[in-house]
DNA sequence: ATTGGCACTCAGGACAGGTGAGTGCCAGCG
DNA sequence: CGCTGGCACTCACCTGTCCTGAGTGCCAAT
């Protein structure tokens, strides 16, 4: 039985629809393929196709447009990432390595993801978690006023003021600086805890106020309650979508993109940076990315992930193109980083 | 001669147009306005204000739309930046006092913004440029790996790796982070060029070509070419626009707000914390700007502007509300760094 | 200067008919 | 048994026509 035909169809539909944007017809689709069949054939392979779920009608009188699960069936089983040009990857190469710091990394990152795609691009800061500490500084701002800056490996700079129980001298300063450093420089942010528990009962009596009051806003604010942080690029692309991509409107995207907590949910689940997933329609939690397909994936400085990047748009996307675009990104970025 | 009922229709219209999103004819005009005239007069005296280029029509058999100029004359002369109720107020201030850094405060400002307004909200961060040196440290990364953090009095950090000529010890980073603070720390970024120029002249022959490199960088990266950043909130509020507001799409006011040298020249002249500019129409410089209004305010702790916020909208805005909000939230955010 | 009256304009909604791309089904063929 | 050509059917969409109503400009009268 013709089975395989029936995916091949499968394939061709998705890849018409993709490029032209409506509901492709039998007759159309045995003119731009060579598929050997009539398009009675492909009718009944459509009607089938269409029973199990994978295709949909608009309305009767209209051609076939692909389901959720016909989408998610081609990203699995019908097509592969489509690797980049070597011109592009250069391109890609150049362009992050004239970044001067994390931030240019960063946004430099968001900018070309959203360039290469045609897409809405989001990428997330180096998690703090799976950071290490590169250097913790502690700068005296009066007596009784600390800040403390930490500095990971990846780069990123994190601060915050701390009033103090107690007046602190410069040299009470520069001990903590020692103290700290020679525990944790180096580790990741995430053993800290472990590493600086028993710190307070190795000083004189009278500092352990001010120590401990340090040692607990840092690990508060920067371990227990680290902040995620991540950008946007790309929004333009959504107007560049159809009143079929977005029934209504792009308003509820719109919506979602603006709030951190779902943008982060996005790469939740980021553990390793070798693999892109995809997140078709329905698959979305987030209700207001329903009609939105989500192309991501883990990046790091070795194989292990420090955050997520990815790009978002209308189901209806070249999936392979995106697919490639996105992982070539994620390695040239962790590449980038462990340099750095 | 009735000059000023002209203005009072002209206000009517602005006010009626605003609301219903429709253009407002002579009738529907008297219906909501106690004019005290017939709905023929009104129609000579739109005619005039259209004739003098505040009013235009749509198509022949259609009401009265407002022109930018009649805009601008709205704001200029027949309104008032509308004070905040002191419930208003005080939700402002309790919220952006909840922020814990400086990304938070410009972060909670600029979502507030957006959420007063129903705009597009952006906020520059504290110019380099005008803010002081707070504090600066030099880290060691490796022997000829020098890492430097800037933190200014506004809260900002910055950081710059460089690579040494020649190796540095411990003591004389230390000697360096020295020399530099004393000099600078508490005068302003814009002054340390002068402040620093001797500094190479005062340490011994064989150090000179490190401080050199340092200083060029401190001096290159940070004064000379300081990164501006701005950040935005609210692009979703763009959908709630209509295709009368924005002609054809508003793809063009979206890729303007993707580009950061557009939104720091909305803020380009920011001099002083008191006055709320309004830029209408086709007086922005951007192109993709010349359908939308900008409403700007510069901020800062003292009377002198650190760097600008605002939103941005259509034309069709509730201009006295919105002036009156953006004017309340820099007074605020003044306040919060001041106090910081 | 203001007003009531009047003729005029024109976008937008309602309705009708025609067109064509697309479908499902079926009988016949290899 | 799968494939195909043929055929009747469906229905979104385009086009043209008509109608309505909100709105206008102009003018003579107050």
């Amino acid at each position: 039985m013709p089975d395989d035909r029936r995916l091949d169809v499968l394939r061709a539909i998705i890849e018409d629809y993709v490029s032209t944007n409506e509901p492709v017809g039998s007759k159309s689709l045995v003119e731009r393929h060579q598929l050997g069949v009539s398009s009675a054939t492909i009718r009944n392979d459509m009607a089938a196709l269409e029973e199990e779920g994978y295709l949909a009608q608009p309305h009767t009188s209209a051609g076939r447009v692909p389901t959720d699960k016909g989408y998610r069936l081609f990203v699995d089983r019908l097509s592969t990432a489509k690797p980049l040009t070597p011109a592009e990857r250069k391109a890609i190469e150049s362009f992050l390595r004239g970044a001067v710091d994390l931030d240019d990394v960063v946004h430099r990152t968001v900018r070309l993801l959203a360039q290469l795609t045609h897409q809405v691009a989001v990428v997330q800061y180096p998690s703090l978690t799976r950071s290490s500490v590169r250097h913790l500084e502690f700068v005296h701002i009066s007596d009784t006023r600390l800040l403390i800056v930490l500095i990971t490996d990846t780069g990123r700079v994190e601060q915050r003021q701390l009033d103090l129980p107690g007046p602190l001298s410069d040299e009470a300063v520069a001990d903590l600086r020692g103290r700290f450093n020679s525990r944790i420089a180096g580790s990741r942010l995430a053993d800290a805890p472990q590493l600086l528990a028993d710190l307070p009962d190795t000083v004189p009596a009278d500092q352990r106020p001010n120590v401990v009051a340090v040692l607990s806003t840092v690990l508060e604010t920067l371990v227990e309650h680290p902040e995620e942080r991540v950008v946007l690029a790309g929004t333009a692309n959504l107007t560049r979508t159809t009143p079929l991509d977005f029934p209504r409107t792009i308003r509820p995207v719109l919506e979602a993109l603006e709030e951190q907590v779902v943008l982060l949910r996005l790469f939740g689940e980021v553990t390793d940076a070798q693999t892109v997933r995809v997140s078709i329609g329905e698959e979305n939690v987030h209700e207001g990315l329903r009609t939105a397909s989500v192309v991501s994936s883990g990046y790091g400085a070795a194989g292990t992930a420090l955050a997520g990047l990815g790009v978002l748009g209308p189901t209806r996307m070249d999936y392979p193109g995106t697919m490639g675009a996105v992982r070539a990104v994620a390695r040239y970025v962790g590449q980038i980083l462990a340099e750095g």
